[in-house]
DNA sequence: GTCGGCGTTTAAGATCTGTTAAGAGCTCGT
DNA sequence: ACGAGCTCTTAACAGATCTTAAACGCCGAC
């Protein structure tokens, strides 16, 4: 049993979808409780037991709007609408009113997990009440780096990076192609303002180097860029695609 | 006109809904380029030119998900897809190749900029507002250039360059068939003003030119016009662009 | 043809980046 | 709280790149 379980909360008129989610969700390893209208819903969503809420647009008693309405004014849970198909405007207003998703009804349950966890990890807090990035995974290259797991592999074989050189990546695999000011890093990867003699992105920049290897031809994948950073080259991409399809 | 615009690949064989999307798009401020089938839509997003594509799942040649499984191999380009109504599975698909957001159809345009505006602010890392020029591939004789490898090629052979040399080339290749001035190069290449005695340009010339060598009839790639600057010679194909138009 | 201006090239010095290593600082387990 | 071990920063030197200076040569003007 995982020890931080997924706490989601159901809000659903339709008892036999609250039912099927009960079951589908708990068989996930979530925890979950429901409610069938708007009043008793927005009471246990403000309780703060719960990480994440799937909300029914059509609700008695306060309409799911209504209530999302209500929960964003001090409440940072994650919200997940489920709307009819067809009601265009909904998911609109919903998502200007502060959902994180929405899903269309009748939906596919794997759907429903499969955005669950997406916005689970989007939504995880961070330390300063900075927005969370959702964790991506790159692949670039021979390299993957992923950062859910907060790991970094070349041909499978795991790479240990320190934390520095884990976010340096990241931000430079974020980037790719593009070249990244040391400004911009320091405060993205160190988290503070860059000062004229600070060379520590530099030393981290020659870690990582070493770590990572250079790429066929011997071309380094970093690039130092005078005056200005760093660029992550890019993969080379394939000019002529008619060949291989 | 800001010139940093949000480049917009749309790929749909409905030819109306290419229509409507560009219409729609470019009066929300974004530049909007379009393609029928997979494959010629696969080959324009592999030229580095857009910042995002909005990709449908059905499409002659080469479906929507065989062209994201190709795209991700080597692109870090946002991937909208738009799925028809009732195929989730097609949703859960594209989720997990690596595209970065769907919408149903049939869609409220409104929806769709807003999601596209959500998905850029996701992927840069770089501030609100700003646009980063996605990276180019220049061709030109037996010269390539690619801005995101950050590498430059004469007949396959990588050709080492500086900072100021790559910058310089990929300058004067952007303006080919143009004279360009020395202002203009000081400003854009080495990022500060040009001073009357400043020769750095004139130098960083004459390294490149020893690099690159002159053209198969001896002539000059890089050509000095008197009391005003340099061009370069001839024009410039951009990779993959023309094909389809 | 000669002169002057301007572009070209070479070379030297200045500036910036690469790398290494030492030690300061932090984390974690005890 | 303490120390071990790891990580980060700082400093110093090596090497690469850019700028500046100067010599040279080309070209047009006279």
């Amino acid at each position: 049993m995982p020890n931080a379980m997924l706490r989601v909360l159901v809000v659903d008129d339709d008892r036999e979808v609250c039912h099927l989610l009960n079951v589908f969700l708990t068989r996930e390893g979530m925890s979950v409780q429901v409610a069938h209208d708007g009043r008793s819903g927005l009471k246990l969503a403000l309780s703060g037991q719960h990480d994440l809420v799937v909300l029914d647009v059509m609700l008695p008693q306060l309409t799911g709007l209504q209530m999302l309405k209500e929960l964003r004014i001090n409440s940072p849970i994650g919200v997940l609408m489920l709307t009819a198909r067809g009601e265009e405007v909904d998911r609109i207003i919903a998502l200007e009113y502060g959902a994180d998703d929405y899903l269309v009804k009748p939906f596919n349950p794997r759907e429903l997990v499969a955005r669950i966890r997406a916005l689970e990890r989007r939504l995880r807090p961070w330390p300063d009440g900075e927005i969370a990035r959702a964790p991506e995974r790159f692949q670039i290259d021979d390299l993957i780096l992923d950062e859910g797991t907060r790991t970094c592999r070349r041909e499978q074989e795991l790479i240990d990076l320190t934390t520095a050189e884990f976010e340096l990546l990241s931000f430079f695999l974020r980037c790719s192609g593009h070249i990244v000011n040391r400004k911009e890093l320091s405060k993205q990867v160190l988290g503070r303002e860059w000062s004229p003699f600070d060379r520590s992105i530099d030393v981290h920049v020659s870690n990582l180097r070493r770590k990572l290897g250079a790429l066929a031809e011997g071309a380094e994948r970093i690039r130092a860029i005078r005056n200005v950073g760093y660029i992550y080259a890019r993969p080379v991409t394939i000019v002529s695609i008619a060949d291989h399809m």
